[in-house]
Order: C-alpha cells, then structure tokens, then sequence
DNA sequence: AATAGATTCAAACAGGTGTTTCAAACGGTG
DNA sequence: CACCGTTTGAAACACCTGTTTGAATCTATT
C-alpha cells in the first residue's frame, strides 16, 4: 500500500499451480523462517522446490532479492489467511478488543505451530533488514492502527493519540512474548500451566481483561479472576489456519 | 546455580588482564550478538581479539563450545553489572514493583543502546540453543521468581501461583515489546514521541500503574494519566551500566 | 516441421568457511 | 644453560557457499 510497488524481477510472473517461482518463494520462505538468511542455502531451498541451483538466479537474481520477495510473498499470505476481523456498527468496543485480541493471538500463534509465514515475519521484526519498512508499512502499521481506534471507542476519546499507542503496545507486548520467546516461557511455566493458561483463547480473554481492568471498564484482576466473566466465546470470523503449499 | 558446572575447556583458566583466553570470550559475544552464530566468523572474532585463529581451537576446542561459553560469560557478566535491587523491610510491595521494573528495563534497554551482553542473550532466548537452559535457569528463572513474590505479596495472596506467574509474563513482555522490537516500535511511532513516552524511566512509571490499575492498587489509567502521581524517583540501586570488555 | 525464445540442467568458478598442522617462540625449572 | 611443556604463528586443508556458464531441452508461434 504505502510503499511503491517494486517491478517483480524475473522473466515472468505466472500463476499456475507448479510454478517454479512459486515453488521458490516458498521453499525459500520456509527455510528462511526456520535457519534465517545466513544459514539458509540456496541449494537447499532449491532441492525443496524441485527445482534447479541456476534457477534462484534466474528468477530472482541473487539471494537477497529472493529473501525480500519471500517476505513480501510471506505478509501478503498470512494477511488473506488470517483478516482482521469485521464488526457491525454498535458492537462494543470491549468486545472488539477482544475479538482483536484473539485475532492477533491467532495469528501469532497459529491454531497448532505457527505456519512459515509468521516465523519469517519474526526473524525480520527481530533483525530487520531492507524487507523490514514494507512489512510495517503494509501489514503491521493497519492492525495496530485498528488496535488503537479500538482503545480510543473505549476510553471515549479520554486519552491523547500517544497515550492510546503506549496501552496498544502493552496489549501487543503481552501477545508478542509469547511468540517472540516462547520457548523461554515454556521453560519458565509448568507444561500442565502453559495449556490451561497459556493457550490462544484463554490467554485472549485474559489479555482482554488486563487490558480493560487497568483502564477501569472493568472489575480489577486480583478479587476472583477465576469465575470467567467470558466477554465472548466466538473470536473474529474467519480465523481458520491456512497451510497453503 | 542450577547447572553442574562443566569443566571449563581449555589448558589454562588465568585471570590476568591480557588473559587471551578472556580476550576471545569478550570479542566472540561482541560479534555473535551483532551478526549471529552462523554470519560470525572466526577469523573475525580473532582479528578482533587480536589472537591467532589457532587460539579458539586451543582455547575451546571449536566455534560451537566457544559459543555456549561466551553465552555464559554474557550472562555473568551482566549479573554483576546489573544486580537486582534489595530492598528494606517494610517496603511496599508496589515501591517494590516499580524499582523491579525500572531495573528490568534499564538491564533490557540501558542507558545508552545495550551492552552486546544483552543483545546476545536476546539472540538465545529467541532461537534458543544448547544455550538457553542455562541462561534461563541462572539468570531469568531467579529474575522471574522476584517478580513473583512481588506480585504475590501485592496481591496478598488473593491469587494462586499460576495466576501470579500470568500477571508477570505480562509485566514482562510489556517490556520486552521494546527490547525485541525496538527497531520496528520506532517506525510506528513517532520520534519525539519515543524519546518522551518509551524511554526506561517513563516506561518504568507506565507499566507500573498499568499493572497496578489492573490488579486494583491504583485509579484507573483512562481518567488522567497524565499527572505523573510518581511512585518513585529512585530506581533500584547501583543500576550504572558498565561498559566493559 | 522449422524457428526463436524461454526455461532447465550439470558442471564449474572464485571466494570464504571451520579446522588442522607443525614448526617456531615463550617461560619457568633442573 | 639446557630442558620441556605451554602457547603462538603462518600456512594449508577439505569443504561449502553464492553465482555463472553454456549447452540441452522445452514451448509456442510461424
């Protein structure tokens, strides 16, 4: 959207179903996500697509080039598989903080483990390179865009563009642990906890109530927490996990 | 504390001031926490240290027990640097929230950008290796637990462990939100914004009352925020941040 | 069927990697 | 001083990397 729209390098840009530029793209996406730019070869990621060493440089030129293309290929997937949700005029804001907290869990998390995707949207927020202005001009800027019109209908307008930001980060922050260091947390966390507690719908709801208790729409936290004043059990429409490829 | 200690690899474990062995560890944190494991070179590391490539087969036998050990003095080093706050009897638990805080943040951040210490325990805890356990049991687990017995004592003991271990997981990845994704929180907010809302000891304040207003120990966040009721002025002692090596 | 362009392929290239070698230098001890 | 284990040094090794080459194959148009 924000940034220019970069003429696709490469003799051709088809769409059929075995294209080899495709099959790149996603071997290279998977590989990249799971080993990061360095680690990865190019003669792995080709032996994963079937396809020949020469062809990464046909199609793409050189390695970086194919690195960004596969996280531009990797936001624009994961934002059909995983849209925001939509609401109808007169839904609460509380229960639009928490369908978008548990859209957002979802799509961090994933329904089982995070899809390619994710992971490689991760390592570019964690160690961004060139990819990394496109991936918040064009995927992370409007969902936290969304989030903070959400905290600004709830708060009445009480609070001031910046301030909405810093609880919106709060919010994200909560999330992103789980993703960005889970594996810590799950060394931290009893195993039997981490399921009770730490799955996507509860830890949503739990989020949510943080949230709107700190910002007084809402009975504190620390009298009974246990008695699951469930603010909704469906999450956004749409949220199924799509394992494409 | 946890771990058997394992022989130290090597012929000899001096002290001296020149020691090579302590020159290697230093240079090798420096660049496995500016480029990685993989994109980290020997001959890089060396020149740095300005010892013989030889010197890290000799000193730990090869790149990966050099790795897990520089891990290992990024982590002591940083204890000492850094070392948790102690408090008087009688100290309010919520004093004692914010000073955790404010020492959480200025090890996770800094004074200035952090030391490579930080940034290559970063690295561990989000691809974790051979590493990580360690870490996480001499170094975070303890942290962890601090913040634990703070929460609970805040809280009276109103709430079992696992819902006190939910409240700090949240605490913590409030913070960690600017120290993973510090990079890509910059591109959505605006500059003079950062400087004056996200910098450690306006964040310490923030997190603090949000956490706080969500357990019911303080006026909600949404009806002025803006008046600063300070908890404190004064962050945990001895927080200076040695720039050692 | 013949042609021209697009695509694939095996092979090679130049450069960098972690690791090893083995001789030289060092430093304390008899 | 001569000895010997410890430490350093330059060079080489074997392997793997991204990239390129140029011929072979395929595909579609004439």
């Amino acid at each position: 959207m924000a940034s220019i729209s970069v003429s696709k390098a490469g003799p051709v840009a088809s769409e059929g179903p075995d294209d080899p530029r495709g099959r790149i793209l996603s071997a290279a996406g998977q590989e990249f996500a799971e080993k990061g730019f360095e680690a990865a070869t190019i003669r792995d990621i080709c032996t994963l697509a079937t396809v020949n060493v020469a062809a990464v440089n046909y199609y793409f030129g050189d390695k970086h080039r194919l690195y960004i293309e596969s996280v531009r290929h990797a936001h624009e997937e994961r934002s059909q598989q995983v849209p925001l949700p939509e609401w109808v005029d007169g839904t609460p804001a509380a229960k639009k903080l928490r369908d978008f907290v548990g859209n957002m869990l979802q799509r961090m998390l994933g329904f089982d483990h995070p899809p390619w995707q994710v992971r490689l949207m991760l390592r570019e927020i964690l160690h961004p390179t060139d990819a990394c202005r496109e991936l918040v001009e064009d995927y992370i800027r409007p969902h936290f865009t969304v989030l903070c019109s959400i905290l600004n209908e709830l708060t009445d307008g009480e609070m001031s563009p910046p301030e909405v930001r810093r609880i919106g980060l709060s919010v994200v922050g909560q999330c992103f642990l789980y993703r960005a260091a889970g594996d810590v947390v799950g060394m931290l966390i009893p195993p039997n906890e981490i399921e009770n507690l730490h799955n996507p719908v509860d830890l949503a709801d739990y989020v949510t109530s943080f949230c709107l208790a700190a910002l007084g729409k809402h009975s504190p936290l620390s009298v009974e927490v246990s008695q699951e004043q469930s603010l909704s059990a469906t999450s956004g429409p749409s949220d199924q996990d799509v394992e494409s490829n």
